[in-house]
DNA sequence: CACTATTTGTTGCGCTTGACCCCAAATCCG
DNA sequence: CGGATTTGGGGTCAAGCGCAACAAATAGTG
């Protein structure tokens, strides 16, 4: 939105943007229930919605056989064809997909590579990609930006990624690269913090608005916070690195890492070691944890769960969130026990700040990432649905 | 602001709010000013101050003599007669101040008392202060509310007092208390919030909109953050109790208290007891410190600094703040050497999180809980100048 | 199968309110 | 003292939302 707040435009944008953020987080939704969500008279959410649709944002549909009472109310509803691409590249492959603004994922290419995925070659992907669409399935769809979820620290002012570790990407411009490669408006978010957009808006943490998301992947402790419903950046969009944080440790056995830092202590690789698995993804770890009834492995998810629990702690007593949301292998080592973490945060949290606070596990699954780097493609959009 | 958002009227009320905003945080603003600040038509402000003129929340001056070109704007300043009652309870006093909407105190009243204030004697202190001023000097000032500092756990949705250690409160309805002598509508928040609040609209947190706020008191360290320029505070309010973090501790032999919480291992007593103070105030430990060249006053400096560069880095790494304001006796830990602070905290917080980030000292002085506290009962009628 | 009650879409009107335009006023500068 | 510049003031315009009256579509009832 420009400068336009406070002007009567500046209205009609926002009420354009509010019907349209609803029907987008809630999916169809009859005119009678926007009418109720936005405060707005029916005749203004009649025309609204009549604008939206004429511009190919929203369509509406016949009226739900409800059994109730009163003439039906036709159901407006995302246009499907309005598409966004969301990519995740990884050390081994680049996954691109078409995320539609009602949700829906109507193409998804995972693309193995046998190294690392330099810029250049993955903004070509999302080139090509993109033309096979526009001239395949998804004809008539409209395509309204590029979300990419990288996994580093991405400087929100103009999306150059300045370190990568595992890419071994370091001061990328990568927003201008995809950017001038597919020709469409390109937003670039660290994938942590984008799994906390999209477990707020559509997994784990709906309608809460102070959540604190931690993600638990191969390389390191990502995260990302909701503060008053909004995701936090801060000054230069690097908040969220819980990983690089250092936690009291209470025990002096428990500590391993000579720096005592998070990620280095609670970390997948030690959970791996102990149960003896080279490789291995998720449900993998999960299985074998849940196989053994070792002491050393026992030991081992004990300390980290310690360790975790006192990192989080130090989030509540300052953020006193509603939620906390653990996804990747911090939600498999949670989910063992949720109530012992649950009990352990409570113990050493603050006791009032711990008393509305609940622990879950990541609603999302695999498109988690794809959804997030999504949501922050259509963001112009949701904000404003008159530009361009 | 009711739920007007969206319509006229609310974008009428959004832009009275604006502008009464405007002049409260800058001071008095040429009419030409406040056009370009709010991005609003001439004759839009033109007829927005003049409604807040004719409410009595503005008042219209002679323009000042600028050495411009042009016909001169007239000045816009807060009316000075519209107050609020700023309290802060502490355990040897109550101090209580009217504070006008202009900044200015007109009034202030520290009135010591020799037993732990009680909630009740707290709201009759408050009373009878707003009955002598409104029979003497402020016979003519309009008082808008109340704002209490308390040092203790306030919860947000009804100002109740969960716990204050030291007054040795608990679960007080201290908001209905003070409502109910005073008939003015009352807000209370905790005493390092309010700080912060204060600090990021009139002190060293100026304009900065992603700011960490912790501060030093004889009892522990609370804070405050601001983010996307709003205070955080949380899912019920208690947000910002930095004191009861673990920050880790890289040094095992730096470790004093078992628990290892910050406000222990980080203490005004500590730093009192090796300067061997019994009490004293922040300048006397300030010139303690500044007096001695004692290595165990050293060793204990550098133990507490250390512990807080940490505390610090966590919360930079999370957070990515632009600025951590430090007052109260971390303040004084801090102004000793600032730039070895910074240094600690770039060492250990991820590179890019600490580049943009600055540390500084609290600009304000003993006024700032007061302000902070007006502040939060201004709050209502800043957000929407047409109430009642 | 009428008839009522209820809910909601539709339509036209009116009101609020900020933008725009033109002119006057006040200042500086040469 | 006159021109340039900036800003205030008043009148008019137009955009957009609320409102009210009416119509339409459904469920329930006897």
């Amino acid at each position: 939105m420009t400068d336009r707040a406070g002007t009567f435009d500046g209205v009609h944008r926002r009420n354009l943007s509010k019907v349209l953020g609803h029907v987008h987080l809630e999916g169809p939704l009859s005119r009678a229930r926007l009418t109720a969500m936005t405060g707005l008279n029916r005749s203004t959410v009649a025309s609204l919605v009549a604008e939206l649709t004429a511009r190919g944002l929203t369509i509406e549909q016949a009226p739900d056989p409800t059994n109730r009472v009163g003439r039906p109310s036709p159901v407006v509803a995302p246009d499907p064809r309005v598409l966004a691409i969301a990519v995740n590249p990884e050390v081994d492959a680049v996954t691109i997909a078409a995320v539609g603004i009602d949700g829906g994922i109507p193409a998804r290419e995972r693309i193995e590579v046998d190294h690392l995925p330099s810029p250049d070659e993955t903004a070509e992907l999302v080139a090509s990609a993109l033309d096979r669409w526009r001239s395949g399935d998804l004809r008539d769809a409209r395509f309204v930006g590029v979300g990419l979820a990288v996994p580093g620290l991405v400087r929100a002012s103009d999306g150059l990624v300045r370190f990568a570790p595992h890419l071994l990407w370091s001061d990328v411009p990568i927003r201008a690269l995809v950017e001038a490669a597919t020709g469409l408006p390109t937003a670039v978010g660290n994938d942590a913090s984008l799994g906390a957009i999209a477990e707020h808006l559509f997994g784990a943490g709906r309608g809460v608005d102070d959540m604190v998301y931690l993600n638990g992947g191969a390389s390191g402790i990502g995260g990302g916070l909701i503060v008053h419903g909004r995701p936090v950046g801060g000054s230069a969009g690097y908040a969220g690195e819980f990983g690089q944080n250092r936690p009291g440790i209470a025990m002096i056995d428990d500590r391993r890492a000579a720096e005592g830092v998070l990620e280095d202590e609670v970390s997948r690789a030690r959970l791996l070691e102990v149960v003896g698995l080279d490789h291995g993804d998720e449900p993998a770890l999960a299985a074998a944890l849940a196989a053994t009834d070792s002491t050393a492995v026992a030991d081992e998810v004990g300390r980290q769960s310690r360790i975790l629990a006192t990192a989080l702690c130090n989030a509540v007593n300052v953020l006193n969130p509603s939620l906390i949301v653990l996804g990747g292998f911090l939600a498999t080592l949670a989910e063992r026990d949720l109530g012992a973490l649950e009990h352990a945060v409570a113990a050493q949290a603050m006791p009032a700040a711990s008393e509305g606070l609940s622990i879950r596990v990541a609603a999302l699954g695999e498109n988690r990432l794809l959804i997030g780097a999504a949501e922050i493609a259509f963001a112009d959009l949701l904000a404003d649905p008159l530009v361009r």
